[in-house]
DNA sequence: GTCTATAAAGAGATAGAC
DNA sequence: GTCTATCTCTTTATAGAC
């Protein structure tokens, strides 16, 4: 085929599979145009920065997603605390594939990209702990208990992602999960 | 200089420092050679297998060092629980400095390695986990739940180095090691 | 906007001197 | 046992056709 297309979200989409499975330095622009049908030019096209740009590119739009469909749910979404607490951890769990996929956070945070995108994490999880810390004081924890606990979920979450990966078994992760709703006071 | 020499021990430790804080997969065999002091021709000498195997000999020593300095203490150190796990917890904060160095079973899980690599973290992890259970189960809890609590420590651990890592902020790591005490019975 | 082709730099790996 | 020198392959990045 001479002239093959993709769009933004689909491209994107595979990148972001490719560095949560390897981390930035383990993705080359190979992989990169083999998972998006495209050429190494292609994306330099697209991406004039190269593996760094579409890098911080899978990160802002993953940023993104994750306030679409976590954090303004918890915050403004309908039904209780506790609907709302439940509906986010079936999304976290359909994210993380049940515990099988690594966590963005976690393997992009690795030294080797840019300082850009290291901001972007650390804003991006700073929203995650704000989010998760305003539903717990929603369920009558007080402020600093609030946030303690909203630390403590991520914690679990992130660590039940790691014990997952090394011990090649979700279960850890499910386990993690399941423990989140009585942490935010919504069980 | 025309000829330098270095220890095993100096060696593995300065190759620990480069995979925990990149990665498998962002460290090149320049890197090592600079940090070691030695020509990459020379750490092939020493190491046939090139950087898979001395990844390899880095996690085998790094495990044999756990064995020795978390593992055992925890089993058989003289003093009572509370004592020992105290001290451990004192060992992994320096280990992990102050949480401000990355978990190797987490960095060096990431796939890229080889599979021997990954097997031997899994089977450390999984040594880990049983140390803490022990001790969970020696402070009077019973086996399900000494599992569960172990698991739960190291979740925690690993889930703050994270955050850690992500927000350049030891602090999530020093709130989770806090925890651990409580969770295996030895507050 | 994507392609083919290629340049330039860096990676892993080996040969052979000392 | 470490060195210098080199080889090959991969990676990033760009030029120019269509």
């Amino acid at each position: 085929m001479a002239h093959r297309t993709i769009s933004d979200d689909e491209l994107l989409t595979r990148a972001l599979e490719l560095f949560r499975t390897f981390g930035f330095e383990g993705v080359s622009l190979k992989q990169l145009a083999e998972a998006t049908g495209l050429e190494k030019a292609s994306l330099y096209y697209r991406f004039p920065g190269g593996k760094d740009e579409i890098a911080m590119a899978v990160v802002t739009w993953v940023a993104g997603g994750m306030q679409q469909l976590i954090f303004d749910p918890l915050a403004t979404g309908g039904g209780t605390a506790r609907r709302r607490v439940q509906l986010i951890c079936e999304r976290l769990r359909e994210f993380y594939g049940c515990g099988l996929k690594s966590c963005v956070f976690d393997l992009m945070s690795i030294p080797g990209a840019s300082q850009e995108l290291k901001e972007a994490l650390r804003a991006t999880m700073q929203a995650w702990l704000d989010a998760f810390a305003a539903v717990a004081k929603e369920a009558g924890i007080s402020g600093a208990q609030a946030r303690a606990r909203a630390e403590e979920a991520i914690t679990r979450i992130e660590g039940g992602l790691v014990l997952s990966r090394v011990m090649g078994d979700g279960a850890p992760f499910e386990r993690a999960l399941k423990a989140v709703p009585e942490l935010l006071g919504t069980a």
